[in-house]
RNA sequence: CGGGGUGUAGCGCAGCUGGUAGCGCGCUUGGUUUGGGACCAAGAUGCCGCAGGUUCGAAUCCUGUCACUCCGACCA
């Protein structure tokens, strides 16, 4: 017991404070480092083989729906950035500029791309002239610069990695299919994979991607009740193309601009499964990105025949799932706590008692419930036990986001639920940006999205003003 | 950009009524251990964030500065 209080004390509980927690589990766990340089992170091993993870099951949608992969340019001549009004003054306050090059001043200066709708627009208008060369279908995986105030390791850095989907088509209906396609993607991913549960819906004027037409959205809730926006799908219509002149003769020989789109997600993905799925002894990891799927721990490793039967384990395993062991000199005590803090989903113990029987012990992170497996039935228990964590974890998340989803008819209400038990909160709106405005100053609280899926009409008024409501908004403080 | 906090060994910290640096963990070597963070022994590791100043003498007092971090406003 006095062993338990000590582990424990590395780790904050997450009750006691979230972001104190957050901050342990992600260092303690070695996923990241903090760098010299501020508000940049070094992402270390384990943590970014959880990004590769998430950039192959996600590379292989993209590739899945026509997408191809490009690599555009990290620097953008301010001239471009300017050329699209609402899109440089979204960004311009937060880039970063390059003035010199060696010693020598620049005649026109260049910024670290912040995103990279303008690169890709300079070079649609370069190569797309008939309706022959539509749909462009182009993605980039790559990392931006924000000069943000506020940063905090995933979920907002200086530089953070990234894809950015930039399409273009003939038509404003194949832009909107396309906008709504990979919106779908990144929701399936979100539960497939990373055992999230999802808000899909539309951002409002005031949310939307600066230069977009429409904003779509999904809206993840963590632990603490604070919503993240965990990926977006913007519509631009054709607003970049007539800002870029990219143009394009159609079958009639008339010219006319593309729709484009553009989408996007980032490593704050990784901050997400942390807060959602972890607990007070750390990481837990949705078992298809986990770096590790199982940890194979011998026990009395010494004792003659331990070691090679462990190996021999591993090495069956490894055909099949991310299996690893450990036969460092730690005590099983020590690697128990220490791939627990890690997010393993799986640990297998294997020790002379069990070689004995023929089993092994394995057990669950999630539920930390312990099952005896003959050991050859390990190639079809694994990847069984793997799925079932993965339900396991959807399920929960899922309880949770419900549980913390509520409902406002009045401001009151709205403020207490924010101030006592955040989480989402559906209101109704009139549609009037200075609701959205006042909401915002007096709760804290921002719209996250119209929901696609839920379209209740919980009430008659505008939450804030009562006046006639046009429409149900998902609330929430956001990360 | 506003408000707090912290800079001393790899990490966490003590030392701050001035006298030249210590504890725990970790690390190295050897041995005993090994089914929920083992034990013994012997080691190694410091521009005390940086720059000035006061002083015979500064981790300690003063001034400045930089960095990191947390909380707000802005944003993925």
């Amino acid at each position: 017991m006095a062993q338990d209080k000590k582990f424990v004390e590395e780790i904050t509980p997450m009750d006691q404070d979230f972001t104190q927690w957050y901050t342990d589990v992600i260092k303690k766990a070695e996923l990241v480092d903090y760098s010299s340089v501020r508000g940049c992170m070094v992402i270390k091993p384990y943590g970014y083989a959880i990004w590769e993870n998430i950039q192959k099951e996600l590379d292989y949608r993209f590739k899945q729906t026509g997408h191809e992969n490009v690599y555009m340019p990290m620097f953008i001549p301010e001239s471009l950035l300017q050329k699209e009004k609402d899109h440089v003054e979204g960004f311009a306050p937060e880039v970063a500029w390059v003035t010199h090059g060696g010693s020598e001043q620049l005649t026109e200066r260049l910024c670290v791309r912040p995103t990279s709708e303008t690169l890709f627009c300079d070079h649609y208008k370069n190569c797309i002239q008939s309706y022959r060369d539509l749909p462009k279908l182009y993605n980039q995986w790559c990392s931006v610069v924000r000069w943000e105030k506020n940063t905090r390791p995933f979920l907002r850095t200086l530089e953070f990695l990234w894809q950015e989907g930039h399409t273009a088509h003939a038509t404003a209906e194949e832009a909107q299919e396309e906008t709504i396609r990979m919106l779908n993607v990144y929701a399936e991913f979100c539960e497939n994979v990373l055992a999230i549960p999802v808000v899909k819906g539309q951002k409002t004027e005031k949310e939307k991607f600066a230069g977009a037409k429409a904003t779509y959205t999904i809206e993840a809730l963590m632990h603490n009740g604070i919503t993240l926006q965990s990926g977006t799908s913007h519509n631009f219509g054709d607003g970049f193309a007539r800002a870029f002149g990219i143009q394009y003769t159609d079958k009639s020989n008339q010219l006319q601009y593309v729709h484009q789109t553009s989408w996007g997600v980032t490593t704050r993905l990784i901050g997400a499964i942390i807060m959602v799925h972890g607990d007070d002894s750390g990481l837990v990891l949705p078992p298809r990105v986990a770096p590790i799927q199982v940890i194979v721990i011998p026990i009395s490793q010494h004792k003659e025949g331990v070691l090679e039967k462990a190996s021999e384990i591993t090495a069956r395993l490894s055909g099949i799932v991310r299996a690893r062991m450990d036969d460092s000199d730690k005590t099983p005590g020590w690697k128990f706590n220490e791939y627990e803090m890690k997010g393993v989903p799986l640990r297998l113990e294997v020790g002379p008692k069990d070689i004995e029987k023929g089993q092994v012990v394995l057990v669950r992170r999630d539920t930390r419930e312990k099952v005896f497996v003959p050991m050859d039935e390990l190639e079809t228990r694994v990847p069984e036990l793997l799925d079932e964590i993965h339900k396991n974890l959807l399920e929960k998340a899922t309880r949770l986001r419900n549980e913390k989803t509520y409902t406002a008819v009045e401001m009151s209400e709205f403020r207490r639920i924010i101030e006592t038990t955040p989480g989402f909160i559906r209101a109704m709106w009139c549609g009037d940006r200075a609701c959205e405005d006042a909401i915002k100053e007096e709760t804290g609280a921002t719209s996250r999205c119209i929901p696609f899926d839920d379209n209740e009409r919980v009430s008659d008024k505008c939450v804030y003003c009562g006046k006639e409501a046009k429409t149900l908004v998902y609330w929430g403080k956001a990360y």
